[in-house]
DNA sequence: GATGAATGAGCATTCATTCAT
DNA sequence: AATGAATGAATGCTCATTCAT
């Protein structure tokens, strides 16, 4: 679309995922993207806004990524493992957007409390879908509840995301973590 | 210990958890706690400072109260389930305060990169040892990275426990969530 | 140069006087200059700035108009006196200025210990000049330190120029005491 | 008199001599008084008080041995000497004390303006009463104001003083300073 | 008299946002 | 559309002073 606001989602991640959200100053978000600090606000509503923006924009890739993935796979067995690694694999990748989404968005009170993350709700419905599909095959346990057993799931892939963004030495590889992690809540979810 | 400390403390917990820390004044958590402005500045180095303790406060008692109820229970098994049970009813009996830990903390960027959350970690290495120990007892699988599992374990009752505490109608209850999250992470990594 | 640099600096200088550097509030000077509190900051780092502004913005201008005023007389001695007379006569048409060059500026405790007032001393150097010059020719006493001579020429000027500033009631006309400084001080140096 | 008092005084004046009045905390004074905070106003009505009170209690001591040492000489001529010697040697000799009557007091925008520096005055005096009997005994020319020598001469005092102080190197003894400053003004008025 | 914990008024400075150009 | 100078509301923190003990 825009290729000035591409520059500033850009340019916003980068300063966001350097000084935090609070601490960036629209100014700065304006130098790093070289445009005017006046421009952000032709195609931002607010500095709430390009955060939001970065959001929205991040999960849009997300989710067609991981439908996409999701679709290539048979068994619902493979699909679930792809979805974990393709998660682990996005956020290494883009490593300053990760600690955005996962640090700065929290912070952002407004957007945890007011704005229903309505994106985020359907990052999740992937996953409790395979869940009550799996249920449904015979596959899963089925009194294990799908809603828990979702953000359980996506609790422990994003717990293990920000720790490795966060660590400086990196004490173990993405992949292992995302085979081990398979492993361990495949085995715990199924009959 | 002193008697105003504890209730600047409390104030702030109080502030944080509604207008988020970066949005309360300190004006407002001293009028919350019923001391003049520059009285907080007796207690605490700054609104920071002030953050940062009520982790460091919050974590001595969960670490105490963790150690303990580790103690009373024999068997691995046990010990894992009655930690994870204590956690999510910590936090239920401390939604405020939950709500300051998970959200507001990260969004401290002083907390998150230069400040080191020992306590943070040694919260972690309780588990860690659990995984351990459960390892050379035969009982859990050896192949897995007791760091990955640890971090996966917290990142799961976190998350539940965040979900919980945002949620306003509570679709489920906590007892059940930690009974279905204990067997699912349970026969996840055991033998 | 700039127009609203010019007018903070003047409404500074109105302000400064009247209230004294550490009793006026940037707020008084914004709106004494009518602008807003922040644009001050777009030209000036802060309020101590301000005043060394004010200082270096007045020294210019007294150093090039004393060149000047020396440069136009023959001799030793109507250099001598001119300047004198200039130094009164230009801060009695800037009564504020005056007061806080004199008054305000030294209060300022990093003022007078970090900053280096170079261009205080290239004014003090013009009055040097001159008694070494005199002394040279054989008009002054050639024992007197010309450092000290000029320490006290300026002392001598300033308090009375001083005194005159503070004064309420004027009890002499400073062309009178321009003649009589002149008078006692030449006599004084002079062989 | 009190002990406390004059231990208040003088850590005051050693504070106010290091960080400058209005960078001074009372509570800094306090702990170089090694009394508490509150006892300091058992003693003085308020910060102002303690700098009026270091002028008053300095000038009274500078006042009675002005006129102790004036009245030991016969002529005009070695009473005026004695009276520049004793100035700049009572400086020197309390270096933080004049740091705090040369740069401190004339920030005290009450004191200069407000505060009928009563003591000066009479300090000032001690010269003119030594100018006018000059005149009337037909040593010094009798066309000068008498006020006006006065205040010259008490300026360039001041100011030898002030560099001294103020100089972190000294390139001049105090004493031939004396001597120098009183050849020149002593010829500048005579007949 | 002496203390020092508590007070709360006071203010420099920042920075998101606007708008004339 | 783009700019960036100007705005002014907003607030963390300090510190002189008080007063209960």
């Amino acid at each position: 679309m825009n290729e000035k606001y591409q520059k500033i989602i850009d340019a916003a991640i980068k300063v966001f995922a350097k000084k935090g959200f609070f601490h960036a100053k629209v100014a700065d978000v304006a130098k790093q993207a070289d445009v005017a600090d006046g421009t952000i606000y032709l195609y931002f509503k607010n500095k709430d806004d390009l955060l939001i923006s970065i959001f929205e924009n991040s999960m849009d890739n997300f989710l067609s990524q991981a439908k996409k993935t999701i679709d290539t796979k048979e068994s619902i067995k493979d699909k679930l493992k792809a979805f974990l690694t393709l998660h682990l694999t996005l956020l290494e990748k883009n490593q300053k957007l990760a600690t955005v989404l996962q640090l700065e968005l929290r912070s952002s009170h407004k957007f945890m409390t007011e704005y229903k993350a309505e994106k985020f709700f359907q990052y999740l419905r992937l996953i409790e879908e395979l869940i009550i599909e799996g249920q449904q095959q015979g596959l899963f346990k089925p009194n294990l509840n799908p809603h828990i057993v979702t953000r359980a799931i996506f609790g422990a892939v994003d717990e293990l995301a920000l720790e490795w963004v966060l660590m400086k030495k990196k004490s173990f590889v993405l992949e292992e973590a995302a085979e081990q992690l398979f492993q361990m809540l495949f085995e715990g979810i199924r009959l």
